[in-house]
RNA sequence: GGAGGGGUGGCCGAGCGGUCAAUGGCAGCAGACUGUAAAUCUGCCGACUUAUGUCUACGAAGGUUCGAAUCCUUCCCCCUCCA
């Protein structure tokens, strides 16, 4: 492994966020003797991230941790036009107040990673509505507009993939690289920002933007991208059996997200302590040389650390410790989640494929039934037979009771 | 504006008058094996208190027919070529 004389570069690269740079020495040096701005960019398009923009926050952490300034910047301008890339069924635009709404709520999650300030390597939230939004067409198309031309733009990856496969490209889309690029001739003037990074699918945007900064800004600047996280087995990364994996408590609470972390493939581990926790290198070279089963320690590890980072230790202790005692003790955890009916509602009996979906176990009841024909369903750790299987509240102890679909996901109804 | 091709379940993609809730693949869920892993094998995979039942669904609205995802008409959207 190459070694660099700033702390920076050398843990990106020690750690796994290094996919390509611009100009990796150059950085390397700026990074060695100056404090370096960068930034990235984040939609607003939902009140939530996820862990798919979990290593771009770890990026800033990385930043601010060997003593640099980054930036979040929120897509709040580029939001309201809408990703043009997705699919047709015209999308809805959100309104300024839902992504003011978003960015606010966003803005939580950056507060656990980052710290925020005013003082020189204090963490800042900009957003691109800022000046996106007061652009006006001519004026725009002639400072920035004549930087980009045709037959570069039409180099770029993105676009030549589309043209290839003779797929359409719209206006609006190919123009995303163009405001993405402003963005950062914008940030640099603003807050001589001289580094973008991203993802690797943003290299071609990030490339613009450099070479956009460097001509109108006359700047010397840097674009920076990590991989694409992949599991081991080649899946994107970030969905569960409930969906995505949010970042927002209110979506996916401690106890989940501890659980996917914990349920990382072993080939998985090394790498994820290295993008998603604070751990030394060193330690984790100990946790890495676990071998068979005895890998479930490093997942622990790895699965409590990535949740403290998030939701705070307290938090991340409680669902490790209802993960103790729900898997390893078969008893029953405080933090399973949790669904209060009741006893009325239990009249005589309620079928147990309705209490499986209300427990949100299941997505409806016919689901449910499958479920339990499959034989995936438990009652009080007790497999059931019977798909027509009626529940009153006697099956409930202390007032609870315990529902398992598949032997991972497990719900608690409380009997109210 | 002209000519041609197309819009099918989360995605890809068959079907082209009844046997179609719709082949197949991917993704997902469950079971077995295990280590809350992977791989493999098996089952499930529109909704409804499950029913040789009803409803919703093959871009939208009408129509033909005993019967339509499949045929006709109009409209909307997408693609290709020409202007």
């Amino acid at each position: 492994m190459s070694t660099f004389r700033s702390e920076l570069v050398q843990t990106l690269s020690a750690r796994g966020f290094l996919h390509q740079c611009t100009d990796l020495e150059g950085l390397d040096a700026k990074a060695a003797k100056d404090v370096v701005t960068g930034y990235i960019g984040f939609d607003a398009t939902a009140d939530s991230l996820h862990v798919g923009s979990l290593l771009q926050i770890m990026m800033l952490r990385w930043m601010q941790k060997t003593g640099h300034r980054p930036i979040a910047l929120m897509g709040g301008g580029t939001t309201k036009i809408g990703d043009p890339s997705g699919k047709e069924e015209s999308r809805q635009l959100l309104t300024d107040e839902t992504i003011n709404a978003n960015i606010a709520s966003i803005q939580t999650i950056f507060d656990r990673f980052l710290t925020f300030g005013t003082g020189p390597k204090d963490a800042i939230l900009s957003n691109n509505a800022d000046w996106l939004d007061g652009l006006q067409y001519i004026p725009f198309l002639r400072e920035v507009g004549r930087h980009f031309t045709i037959n570069r733009m039409l180099t770029m990856d993105s676009v030549k993939m589309r043209l290839d496969r003779e797929q359409p490209l719209t206006f609006l889309e190919f123009n995303y690289m163009i405001l993405q690029g402003y963005d950062f001739l914008e940030l640099f003037k603003r807050t001589g920002c001289t580094l973008q990074l991203g993802g690797s699918d943003q290299w071609g945007n990030i490339v613009q933007g450099v070479e956009l900064a460097r001509r109108i800004g006359e700047a010397q600047v840097f674009g920076f991208t990590s991989p694409l996280i992949t599991t081991a087995s080649g899946a994107k990364m970030g969905k569960t059996a409930a969906g995505a994996v949010w970042l927002k408590p209110e979506r996916l609470a401690p106890y989940g997200y501890y659980q996917f972390w914990r349920n990382t493939e072993d080939a998985d581990v090394g790498r994820f302590l290295k993008l998603f926790t604070d751990l030394s290198l060193d330690e984790i070279a100990k946790l890495e040389a676990l071998a068979g089963a005895e890998i479930n320690d490093a997942k622990k590890v790895l699965a409590l650390e990535a949740t403290a980072l998030l939701h705070g230790r307290a938090a991340a202790e409680e669902a490790a410790e209802t993960a103790r005692r729900t898997f390893e003790q078969g008893g029953i955890g405080d933090d399973l989640p949790t669904v209060e009916i009741p006893a009325a509602e239990f009249g005589a009996g309620m079928p147990i494929w309705s209490l499986f979906h209300r427990a949100g176990l299941a997505a409806s009841n016919g689901e449910a039934r499958r479920l339990v024909r499959g034989g995936g369903a438990k009652l009080n750790d007790q497999k059931i037979d019977d798909e027509n299987a009626s529940v009153n509240t006697d099956a409930a102890t202390d007032g609870v009771i315990k529902l398992s679909a598949g032997k991972k996901r497990i719900a608690l109804v409380r009997v109210v």
